[in-house]
DNA sequence: TCACTTCATATAGCATTGCTATAGGTGCTA
DNA sequence: TAGCACCTATAGCAATGCTATATGAAGTGA
């Protein structure tokens, strides 16, 4: 019994499914178990919610939005890629801390129930690409991008998932976050930051745009003035 | 019924689990079913598999290292990293081809059945990136490359799964596929390599170049010299 | 005040699920 | 033929998701 300070049914239905899939690591948890101790019978259930999955889509739509959208866990701080790069580790930390939600949201393969949840989840995280492709910093789509990007933050969340939490390494997260940012983005700096301890971002830009315009001659400069900007160029790029 | 020209029943139940699994697209699979299609009762199943998850495993067993790992779809090609290449879109291949096996296999966070299918295409993977590393080929461990590689391949996978076939983009997948093996490569062709199509080398590293000269200053150039050449870049990164 | 509707909950039970206790063949070796 | 190990069937259990039906409560109009 579960009596939450005579919090309407509805409520408690919702308080109670929360809690016991969050707690009872990875069983499946039945529709009995809930009613129970949410302190009803079961018509209530299906009254409020239709089906098992509908209770269930209900406290998703009650705890997903709080960690990747919250505002405890998320505000924008302008830079969209690091806005990215939040919403890649508030999502594997809401995986992590509800596994078993999160493997009806992703594990699953029914094509009416998963795609919903895909796509807002999607459509957020493109919501921050649209802005950084506005500043120039995607090389493809935000819509490819953001397919790209879930799809793999996904996979890091179901591994990490499946094994015991004292053998997690995030290394694994941090690794594949910055492969797949780093493939959708046109920065070459952190292109290259992806390769360890790599030269000072300035000097790698440098050096990158000085064998760019070795093999592809500009019209915006004339002969004299790019002649001017390589030896610039050259002078920045011995910067050690 | 299904006589299958009298195979024994336990080779009868593997075929018959093995179909149902692969034609009733997404939904859950009975062993009621499997063992009517099989034209046995319940105990025989149970006396050969122990449970339905065992009997799943075997057709796992049955299935996966064909498409992984049989000669039908792999051969090496004594390249290692074409040979990730190979594996990642066998996988891909497997799982769209068995959407309901695949989902036990990777979209299932059970702690006991899970991590052996992973950590056995974690292997395969694996064996393939220590050819890689030792021909100078990687730029993190062999066993961090296949984690952060097979994470991305399931997240893929699933997203593929999850959505109608006919609106299946596999750019997705290709995309993806070398972000990562990019990541873990050290070969630098790669990298650039990944970015597909995007603006001209020399305007995407003039911007990078022109980012990273605002959060840092170099002091090889005077204040003005530096003005000039801010105006070069900006000049330069307007090609379109 | 009294029907009347509407919403919310309970009683009881159905069909299906995975699984099993028990017993009955079936073929082999002695 | 007897015994034995292996395989399969009869019948049924407990648990599951879900529902047909009925009861209570709360408002609404006359």
């Amino acid at each position: 019994m579960n009596f939450d300070g005579q919090l309407p049914p509805k409520a408690r239905l919702l308080k109670s499914a929360a809690e016991l899939l969050a707690n009872s690591a990875g069983a499946p948890v039945s529709t009995r178990q809930i009613t129970e101790l949410a302190g009803v019978t079961a018509p209530t259930l299906y009254h409020h919610f239709g089906d098992k999955e509908g209770l269930f889509n209900a406290v998703i739509d009650a705890g997903f939005e709080e960690y990747v959208a919250g505002e405890h866990n998320f505000a924008p701080t302008g830079q969209p890629l690091a806005d990215v790069r939040q919403i890649w580790d508030n999502h594997l930390k809401f995986g992590l801390d509800n596994p078993q939600l999160y493997s009806v949201m992703f594990g699953n393969i029914r094509p009416e129930s998963r795609p919903v949840r895909v796509a807002e989840a999607e459509g957020f995280m493109e919501e921050m690409l649209d802005k950084a492709a506005a500043a120039g910093q995607l090389c493809v789509s935000p819509k490819e991008a953001a397919r790209s990007i879930l799809a793999a933050n996904v996979g890091v969340t179901l591994m990490l998932i499946a094994e015991p939490a004292a053998d997690r390494n995030f290394d694994l997260s941090d690794m594949t976050r910055e492969a797949v940012i780093s493939a959708v983005s046109s920065e070459m700096e952190l292109r290259t930051a992806a390769a360890p301890l790599g030269a000072s971002s300035v000097v790698v830009a440098a050096i990158a745009l000085n064998a760019a315009l070795e093999s592809s001659h500009p019209e915006q400069l004339s002969t004299t003035e790019l002649k001017l900007f390589l030896e610039w160029l050259h002078r920045i790029s011995k910067t050690s």
